[in-house]
RNA sequence: GCCGAUAUAGCUCAGUUGGCUAGAGCAGCUGAUUUGUAAUCAGCAGGUCGUGGGUUCGAGUCCCUCUAUCGGCUCCA
């Protein structure tokens, strides 16, 4: 016998090798029919596996993360199996579950493959799933892998092989099909009863693009027919989200493909609401003691030289302009840090002065390839909130947690509150990646751990997200389909200061050289707002939309009441407008709601009769009658208790 | 840049296996209507079918080039 201990704390003494099936069959009949996965002392098992020693057991279902990945991980497997029948020839590299599904890369040969081909495949992976094949582990020597992928002639799964430092490998099988597999399966493949293909994708083996390009498969798969409808539909729900569709809508920008791929065109409505958010970021930093400064859109080619930034992107780049002098070359801005190094070079600085925190809207065009461009959130032409601190090793810590602070209060002041702060460190694999001494970088990087830490900021860490010149801070919003984007960044650098030489005079009378922090809570302008449009499908705050109201008159009649009430409410500072075209209420109602205007101010013969407006609120409905300075009132104090100013 | 797909009116979409002057709804314009909480009615106008080439008696439809867009990969200072 040995001792099972369940995670409520129970203990069950059951035979040797009883499987973790079996344990859920002696709790419950519906437990074990749903179990597709669990993990004994930690460490994943198959649901068949025999248990031959005491310890602790934990069973998955669909409504665990853990079960859900062992789902589409064994759903790759099928997918494999699928496509390796249907192609023969094919060379199966790596299919692991993801955030939502699984996919396979696959060396498809002389086949070609595409959408079209996925009703077919979809169908030959139902029909094996039907079949209740089980997946059973085998463990081999690590040569009779090597053979077994030679003789399939799979360059790919042998490099994998060999990568193994384990002797010992495990092959997984089912029904025909066999792959290298570390484990984790679902008891049978008859647990799969909705499978979509989604979509096909090229993708380079191993993530390296020198080397060959893979077809990537994407796949999902539930339990239930019902779970994929439901999640068909989740999808169809998100594109009414999409920035594209909702800027287009909502009259905030356009592209122009004469004007130029990822060259954004803001429109009147856009603009304004631009100019919103930039007026409130500057009120913020005002507060908190930045000084605006401007500079050109280009930069004599020198500057990049000095920064680093030309050996590191200049040939893929916007090309340098050239001029009439020989030899001359300047370049479009790609960001605004060297421009700021030498503001901050303009005058010689005294411990005393600093820190120094300047801060410009500025607008950089970077050449992205064209395949990464994406609505507003990759763009060719943008608009940062940059803002570059200079400052001594001592302020540091203590700058970098208020700009912390700041961020936090832009993304509170938007809604935000799924967020997820990064550490972004450097690959320590690729040093080639970075400039500047190892020791700049391990200073840089405890000064980024050790401000979030005091904070008692919540963060992830990756590796090899940082910028070529330093560490990040960064803060990450998910958009309509769940792709994470970064907004805000904060960054710590040791290395521009000495490129550019930047120094100033300490309380020793000698001269040192300064910290630089460069840091936008927005991001960009661009990115911000797509986000926020898919955050809110367009419903902006209060505060931020850019008509909080507009009045509808009922009929001719009381056009001239409308006019009064409109010059009423712009007085008191709402943006707010008037339809006074012939039309029903009910139009003017419907108009006004798909416009996603907060409030509608319906005047008619007893308004106008009680000096009041007929408040109705979008997405809610009759609000009932009240004074227009009511209206007026609630209006501000709604902005009010939204946008809080920013406490230094 | 790479893989796959898409491109018809301002927007959303029809348009059989290639076959008359390319259709609809919404939006727009003109007129009528003067309205009480999500679409009043009528008329009018609007398209070199993304671009350039090719196949064909004939191309929106088939083939190629380029451009842009969408989903990924890579990249993201």
């Amino acid at each position: 016998m040995i001792s099972i201990t369940l995670p409520d704390g129970s203990v069950k003494e059951v035979p040797m090798y009883t499987t973790p099936i079996d344990v859920a069959k002696s709790i419950s009949s519906g437990l074990a029919r749903n179990v597709l996965s669990a993990s004994f002392n930690g460490e994943t098992v198959e649901s068949v596996t025999p248990l031959t020693e005491d310890g602790s057991l934990v069973l998955y279902t669909w409504n665990d993360e853990q079960g859900k990945q062992v789902f589409w991980h064994s759903s790759s497997h099928i997918l494999a199996q699928a496509i390796e029948e249907m192609y023969p020839g094919v060379k199966l590299t790596i299919g692991p579950p993801i955030e939502t599904g699984f996919y396979y890369d696959i060396d498809m040969g002389e086949h070609t493959i595409s959408e079209n081909d996925f009703p077919a495949i979809e169908k030959r992976m139902l029909e094996i799933a039907r079949e209740k094949h089980e997946f059973k582990m085998r463990a081999v020597n690590k040569q009779d892998a090597l053979d077994y992928y030679k003789e399939k002639g799979n360059e790919f799964k042998i490099e994998l092989i060999e990568n193994l430092e384990d002797e010992t490998i495990t092959f997984c099988d089912h029904d025909t099909f066999t792959d290298l597999c570390r484990g984790g399966h679902i008891p049978n493949t008859g647990f799969i009863r909705a499978i979509k293909l989604m979509n096909i994708a090229g993708a380079y083996w191993r993530g390296d693009e020198n080397n060959q390009q893979l077809t990537r498969i994407y796949g999902v798969s539930f339990p239930k027919q019902k779970d994929l409808k439901e999640y068909l539909a989740l999808l169809e729900e998100a594109k009414k989200r999409d920035h594209r569709k909702l800027g287009r809508e909502l009259g905030l920008f356009t592209f122009s493909q004469k004007v130029g791929q990822g060259l954004p065109l803001w429109l009147p409505k856009g603009a304004a609401l631009r100019n919103r958010l930039e007026n409130f970021l500057r009120d913020a930093q005002e507060r908190a003691g930045y000084e605006m400064v401007i500079s050109p859109h280009i930069g004599h080619k020198d500057l990049y030289i000095t920064s680093g930034h030309y050996s590191k992107y200049g040939e893929d780049s916007f090309q340098p302009i050239k001029t009439p002098h020989e030899g001359e070359e300047f370049i479009l801005k790609p960001m605004n840090c060297p421009h700021h190094c030498e503001i901050y070079r303009a005058k010689q600085w005294s411990y005393r002065d600093l820190p120094k925190r300047f801060a410009e809207f500025g607008t950089v065009y970077r050449y992205e390839q064209s395949g990464e461009l994406h609505g507003l959130t990759r763009v060719r032409g943008f608009t940062q909130d940059d803002a570059h601190i200079f400052c001594t090793p001592d302020q540091l810590n203590e700058e970098f947690k208020k700009v912390i602070d700041l961020v936090l209060y832009v993304f509170e002041s938007l809604g935000f509150e799924d967020f997820t702060a990064q550490v972004s460190l450097r690959d320590p694999e690729t040093p080639e990646r970075y400039i500047g001494s190892s020791e700049n970088w391990e200073k840089a990087e405890a000064a980024i751990i050790n401000a979030a830490k005091d904070k008692g900021l919540r963060y992830k860490i990756e590796t090899g997200e940082a910028a070529f010149y330093g560490p990040k801070l960064d803060f990450m919003v998910k958009d309509a389909l769940g792709r994470s984007w970064q907004l805000g960044t904060i960054q710590v650098d040791y290395n521009l200061p000495e490129r550019f030489e930047l120094e100033y005079i300490g309380a020793d009378n000698k001269s040192h050289r300064p910290v630089m922090i460069h840091r936008a809570p927005f991001g960009s302008m661009e990115r911000f707002i797509a986000i926020l449009l898919e955050n809110t499908e367009g419903n902006f705050p209060l505060w931020l939309t850019s008509e909080q109201a507009t009045i509808l008159s009922l009929s001719e009649k009381h056009e001239k009441y409308a006019e009064k009430v409109l010059n009423v409410l712009k007085n008191d500072e709402i943006r707010v407008t008037v339809d006074n075209r012939s039309e029903t209420i009910g139009r003017k109602i419907r108009d006004a709601e798909t416009s996603k205007i907060p409030f509608m101010l319906i005047v008619g013969e007893k308004e106008e009769q009680d000096g009041t407006v007929s408040v109705r609120k979008h997405g809610e409905g009759d609000l009932g009658t009240m004074p227009i300075h009511e209206f007026a009132k609630m209006v501000t104090t709604e902005v009010a208790s939204q946008i809080k100013k920013f406490n230094v």
